[in-house]
DNA sequence: CCCATGGCTGCGAAATCCGCAGGCTGCGAA
DNA sequence: TTCGCAGCCTGCGGATTTCGCAGCCATGGG
């Protein structure tokens, strides 16, 4: 034996659209794009044709689907690190409570280039923000100045980050 | 002209050693490492030659570069998605409260595979931990029966995700 | 002074990426 | 039914990139 397949080719109903999206707006991956999704989470710079032997592709094939996942913005491939080792100081969790419609919010919190995560969620908080600084001035000025004072925003709760323990991005891959 | 140097190559006092380590035990990073990690936070799949050409240093020095700072893990190239669209319906933020040392508690979380991400923090909560779950029953399954039951944890907070709204892994390219 | 170390360059050989033509399948229109 | 279209896959060269290695230079310790 080679090649697990991940997906046998003439099982399926041979329909991998997955350029259909769900009510949601989010396409719909089959389970091939899952696989491919998942040797990329593994090592983002794994050669295509090392890509298609595992999941059953040819080279061609799985190059063409990870550019159309990439242009979806399914997946984007970067190198992540931990900002605290890349001279950034200062690092936090916001949370927001607003009032009314939470969209014009986080598409506020979107806009700000400090801001590398937003997410809408249920709880004590409508918002979780995690905010990336230079150092206190900086992180300082973002909440006060920039955060507190969009309309809506109520009140915020900060949780200045200490030590980043772990950091993964291998669902799929357990 | 044609590429921009990031750091001039004669000028600084020649001691690009990214291996002596801060006090921190993380290692400490010159410009250009910190140059080349900008450039594969755009795009993790960028050829060494293009990063060299944008940085001032020859395919080979990327190549060893990349090399060292994967070994040593201060990044990781890797394709990262909304786990929401990858099949994954449950997702949340855990605010932790714990007893004494906090070091066994952050171990034990970093431990678990639904746990993505744990974060030692200043504030009302001691840690934040991001979860990744498949359903509901799971969520609940590694909150009450995995994380609450932990020796020195006094009590938790979770924040379910309604919708992921901004991810980004660029600092430094801003 | 001499040697060991670390980092960079340059260079072929091997592997990978890339674009393109062609084939197959499912589907909807005529 | 048949035709035509669209989506996806394969195979294949040519261009590019990756990879390993030898050599060079500067620094620093003995």
């Amino acid at each position: 034996m080679h090649s697990e397949r991940v997906a046998s080719r003439s099982a399926e109903p041979r329909d991998p659209r997955d350029s259909r999206e769900s009510k949601n707006g989010t396409p719909q991956l089959d389970a091939v794009s899952l696989a491919i999704i998942e040797q990329l989470q593994e090592d983002g710079r794994r050669p295509y044709a090392a890509i298609g032997k595992a999941v059953g592709l040819s080279e061609a094939a799985v190059r063409q689907r990870v550019q159309k996942l990439l242009d979806q913005g399914v997946m984007q491939i970067v190198a992540v690190t931990d900002p605290l080792t890349v001279g950034f100081r200062r690092q936090a969790m916001v949370g927001i409570n607003a009032d009314g419609d939470l969209e014009p919010v986080a598409d506020a919190l979107t806009a700000m280039p400090e801001v590398e995560y937003v997410v809408m969620t249920a709880g004590s908080f409508d918002i979780l923000a995690e905010i990336v600084c230079e150092d206190d001035d900086h992180l300082l000025d973002v909440i006060n100045k920039r955060i507190r004072v969009l309309p809506g925003v109520r009140s915020t709760e900060s949780f200045v980050y200490l030590k980043l323990k772990k950091q993964t991005y291998m669902w799929g891959t357990r």
